[in-house]
This record gives C-alpha cells, sequence and structure tokens, in this order.
DNA sequence: CTGTTAGCGCTTTCAG
DNA sequence: CTGAAAGCGCTAACAG
C-alpha cells in the first residue's frame, strides 16, 4: 500500500493526498477528512526511507555510549529517548564497549546520514579525537554528555566533577580519613582527571597530599582492576577510605573488602560516583556522588534539538553543567 | 558527495562504481581497487535511505521494551545489540514504560518499513494483542522476549518462569517459612503468572496453600505499591517471607522492612528475581533468581535473524527456553 | 485548492 | 566486464 494506490482509490492525484496527509493548508478540510479516513481504512504508512531521501532528514538521533548496560548511561538514554520520542523522533543506539576503534567505527558509519544528530559520551580509551572532528566538520550535530572531549568546539552536559571530588574528599577527611586512595577509570578522560583535581586539591588544602601510589589508574580489564585494588589494600601502609571514579570501582573495591575481612566504614570508607541507588539503599555503609543521569541525557538531547532547528544559524550552544550530589549515608558519618 | 559524483571522477558509470562498492563479481578486481581508493580518498558514504528504498529493506531492527532503565532490559539490549552489531544491523529502541497506549501506537509506527524486524517484551498492561498481530500479519518478523504474548504464533524467548518460582518457594519452605507472601507485578503477565503458580504449587505440595491475602497485585504505580506491601506487613498475621516477581518490588519491600525495623532475614526473607547483581553483592541477605538476560537478549536476537533471512521460507522458529538461577546468599539459610 | 512533473541517491535489470 | 535506463515511494516546485 503506498501513495500512489491510495491516490487511486481515492480518486485524487498523488501530491494532494500526500499534501493531505502532512495536513499541508492548501488542502481543504473536507478532503482532508476523506484522505485520512481512507488512510486509516487501508492501513497505509508512509515509507519513511522515501521521505528521508526526499527531504534528506531522518527523524533520527543517534547515541553512542561505551555501554547499556550500566546504570548512568541507561538512565541517561531514558531521559534522551523520552525526550525524542515526544519530538517524534527515533533513537538508535551503538555500543562501543569502551573499544576506541569501535567508536572511530560507529562515527564512520554515522556520516551517511542517517542521523540528523549525535549523542556522545567517549570510550574510555579515547584520547585521538579525529573522528569527531570528522563529524564536526561534516556539519552534523553533535552533543557530548558525560564523558566529553575537551578540545571539540561542541556542546557539553556534564556535571561538577572537580566539585564533587572535593566535596567527598573533605567530607573523608573531615570524618578523620588521612590516607585517601582514588581510583581512576582512565587518565584520558577529562570526568575523570577532574574529580581525581578536586581530590587532590581538597587534600592539599587539608595538608594531606597524597603521594602518587595512593591514586590508582584502572582500565577496562575488570581483572586487572581487581588485583590492582588488593595490591592497594594489602599495603601496609594501606589507605583509611576510598573514592572510587565510578560505581565498579567501588563494588570491586567492597568485594575485595569483604575478602580482605576488612570492616566498611570502621577500618576502610568508600565514597563512589555512582548512579547505583538501589544498591545504595540495600547498602547504606555506602556513600554515593549521585550524577542526575536522566536529567543530563534529558538536557543533552534537548541541547541537540536546539542545534538541529538551528543547523547553520547557531553559532554554538552553550555548555551545561548540572549538580551531582554528595549522599551521606552510615559509611562516612560514624568517624 | 555521492555515487554520480564519485562515478565523474573515476570516469566510470554509476553503476559500475555501484557495483563496485558492493563488491560484485561483475567487476574485475583491477577496478574494484580503484574504486574503493577513491572512495576512500572523497570519504564517500552510501545514503542508507536510498539503498533502503531501493532494497527494500532497512538493515535495521527495533527493540521494544518497557524501561530502559532497568537491569533486566539494559542486559537484554546490550546482548540484541551486541548481536545486531555483528551483523552490521542498526538497533533502535523504543521505551513504552509499561504504558499499553504508548506500545501500541510504537508498533503502528513499525508497521511502515522502518525495520526489518522487531524484539519486544510486552508492557505489564497488555491484555489485548492485537497490535501484535497487525505486526504478524504484515509479515514483519517478530520476537518475545521475557514478556510474551502467548496467543501469538511468534517465537518467544523465556526463562523456566514456573520453576524457578517453585524452586524459590520450596527453599523459603524447606528454612522455615510458613507465611509466604508472593509480590506480582501484573496479572496479564504470563511471566508473573507462571512464577506464581510455582510459588502455588510449591506451598501446596508443602501443605501451606496461601490464601489470596497472600499474593499481592502491583502494578506500575510505585507509590500504591508502597502502600500495599506496608499494609501487608503490618498485618498481625505478617508474613515471614516475600517472593518478589520483579527487583523492584523487592527493593520496595527491603526499603519498608527497614522502616517497620523488620530484620532481614530474622523476621522476614526475602527472594527476588533480580538481574541487580551488584546490589546482591552489597547486600549478602538478598537472595534471587537471576534470569541470564544478556543471553535472552541474545538469543531472541539470534532467532529475529533466522526469522529475517527465511522471510516466508520458514513456517515456525522453535521457542526457547533458558534457565534461570537461584542464587542463595545468607539470608534464607540462616533458618 | 488540485494536478503534473522532476528528482532525492541508489540498485538492478537489460543490452551491449 | 561495463553502461544506459527504469524506478523504489515520496516531496515540492511549478502550473493551472
Amino acid at each position: 500500500m503506498n501513495l500512489k494506490e491510495l491516490a487511486k482509490e481515492l480518486n485524487l492525484s498523488i501530491s494532494s493526498v500526500s499534501r493531505a496527509l502532512r495536513d499541508s493548508k492548501e488542502i481543504s478540510v473536507s478532503t482532508k477528512k476523506i484522505v485520512l479516513a481512507k488512510a486509516k481504512e487501508l492501513n497505509y504508512h508512509a515509507n519513511p526511507f522515501a521521505s528521508n531521501l526526499r527531504r534528506q532528514e531522518s527523524k533520527t538521533i543517534a547515541v553512542v555510549i561505551p555501554e547499556i548496560a550500566n546504570n548512568f548511561f541507561s538512565l541517561a538514554i531514558n531521559g534522551a529517548e523520552s525526550y525524542a520520542q515526544k519530538k517524534d523522533y527515533h533513537v538508535l543506539i551503538y555500543q562501543t564497549h569502551d573499544n576506541l576503534q569501535q567508536e572511530i567505527s560507529t562515527l564512520k558509519h554515522l556520516q551517511n546520514g542517517r542521523v540528523d544528530g549525535i549523542l556522545i559520551s567517549l570510550s574510555s580509551q579515547t584520547a585521538n579525537t579525529d573522528h569527531l572532528k570528522d563529524i564536526k566538520n561534516k556539519g552534523i550535530p553533535i552533543v557530548f554528555f558525560d564523558r566529553v572531549a575537551e578540545n571539540i568546539n561542541a556542546p557539553k552536559i556534564t556535571t561538577n566533577d572537580y566539585e564533587s571530588g572535593f566535596k567527598a574528599t573533605e567530607h573523608l577527611i573531615e570524618n578523620g580519613c588521612k590516607k585517601i586512595a582514588f581510583l581512576s577509570i582512565s587518565n584520558k578522560l577529562s570526568i575523570a582527571n577532574k574529580r581525581m583535581n578536586g581530590y587532590l586539591d581538597a587534600a592539599k588544602k587539608h595538608g594531606i597530599a597524597p603521594d602518587y601510589k595512593q591514586i590508582i589508574n584502572c582500565d577496562t580489564d575488570k581483572e586487572g582492576n581487581t588485583i590492582l585494588i588488593k595490591k592497594l589494600l594489602q599495603r601496609p601502609d594501606r589507605p583509611d577510605a576510598i573514592l572510587a571514579c565510578v560505581e565498579e570501582l567501588a563494588v570491586s573495591s567492597y568485594v575485595i573488602c569483604q575478602e580482605l575481612k576488612l570492616n566498611i566504614p570502621r577500618d576502610i570508607k568508600i565514597i563512589s560516583f555512582s548512579n547505583l541507588q538501589t544498591a545504595a539503599i540495600l547498602n547504606p555503609s555506602l556513600t554515593t556522588i549521585t550524577q542526575p543521569a536522566y536529567e543530563i541525557g534529558r538536557e543533552a538531547a534537548s541541547v541537540l534539538f536546539q542545534l538541529m532547528e538551528n543547523k547553520g544559524t547557531l553559532q554554538r550552544c552553550g555548555d551545561v553543567v548540572l549538580n551531582s550530589e554528595l549522599i551521606i549515608r552510615n559509611s562516612t558519618k560514624m568517624a
């Protein structure tokens, strides 16, 4: 069932039917009604590819993320998808699994016009950003969220990473901690570095500047991370607190502490950047810095739509910084 | 940059270039090489809509789920997306937010050929299945996973819900529980009913057939559910165990128990169908029935691809039942 | 207000 | 092995 057949059924020209269906005001109300009714009756659905081809737009955005099965990202997608749905847009999902090659190849694919815009959170291995520049140069609207590329001139939606790192560290210090370790996810990600700088500055301010043995650079190899953390916790001068850059590292730390019979929070306190509200509820000893993940996704989508609607006209769209919340539970209060 | 321009640059006809790019064997190896090189040089990317239109296929599948920010579904999408990626397919995500109208309208949209196939897990409100039949009748390949429509003749990927419900209940009984409540998510979902039947039969087998006051029919209204569960736990004959049909209800129960100063597992034991491995790690008192969510998504995608590849030919694709695992932690062992 | 017509960019016969 | 040409289904000038 296509326009041609529908038009024949109606004894109208293809273009009139097309116009009627898109509610053009060149068409009389009465004809519109008839057309709409017939379309419904015959279960007509416009072929999206034909109209995409003709109109040179896809009504689709892509969301490129490291991993969908991650509380933060799935919440962010939720926000973005809900926003897109309202705008009658479709959402394509691509996972990079924190693999730079995957990210590059995905973005290459997206240069062909399949999407009108891109929402992206970088892989933790992304240092070189040529593939991102290609997208910019092609004029495809792109918005970064959370894991952003600092050297690309495009809107970035982030949270107050530096302040959060600072506050969390200060909170630990105020509760008696003196040897605070920092678990980073990647030294290539600006969010990780910002969080670390907050941590470093807070420590410095209180005169307990950490040596670099207390900063552990983890990566995507879970096994390897476990070994690193275990080593850290088995040292004679083991830390009395851990600030984990992401949830996964906090969970690993937690498990290792159990294994080593280290009591949380008595022997060691843990604070994590996290969105695992549920886990936090289930485990009151876990203090978290909770990012407004849903809002980040929503805001990112909103900015992307501004960009798309003003393609060309709009020179730049302001970056947005949302606030994370330090949710203090028993762990750190009980000094 | 399109085929025409590329062909002009190469002094070849459009069709030859097209063939070379799709590696047709009608083209000499030497020409192919030249074409490929030039395409790369000029950063040519085929317009997907033109080829979709021409070939009448989209290389895209849709995944329709209640909520993406849910451990089970995000893991399932992970499985499906990873599989699709291997097959060079794209994945569109649609959330229904457990709203039947949303589900209907999404499926209506998908009748226009935007996708070659659909993976779906039903909303908990889906009783009438006409919208699903429409898809079937249109000949669009569809595969159900987890929350399936029993009366539709299409492949269904599920887990052993009845057995899991049975086993979990028996486990509680063996550990001394006598008044086991069941929290259902919906009386319209076959998975919920199967789990409940397992629960009922196990109870019957051990002579503690529950009265229907111990079966709570929850729905999507979180506040309402909390009230229902609270009432249940405040009754003089309150249950000594809860079997929660989904994770969210277990978490709510957990929170309410804390509020009411009920000790878990001493006063009351909780078992949940769940995929919150992390939460379970963080809270050893939570015993779970863990579904192989990633595998379900992957398997569903795999079956969908079989269906799509054999469109028409294949009469039916067998249903698949994967096994969930009862992961017993401290809670229920400590009788 | 309605119809005619020329493509959007690609694939695929069919003809050399 | 290569080229010419038709057409996928729709939209948007343009012409009435």
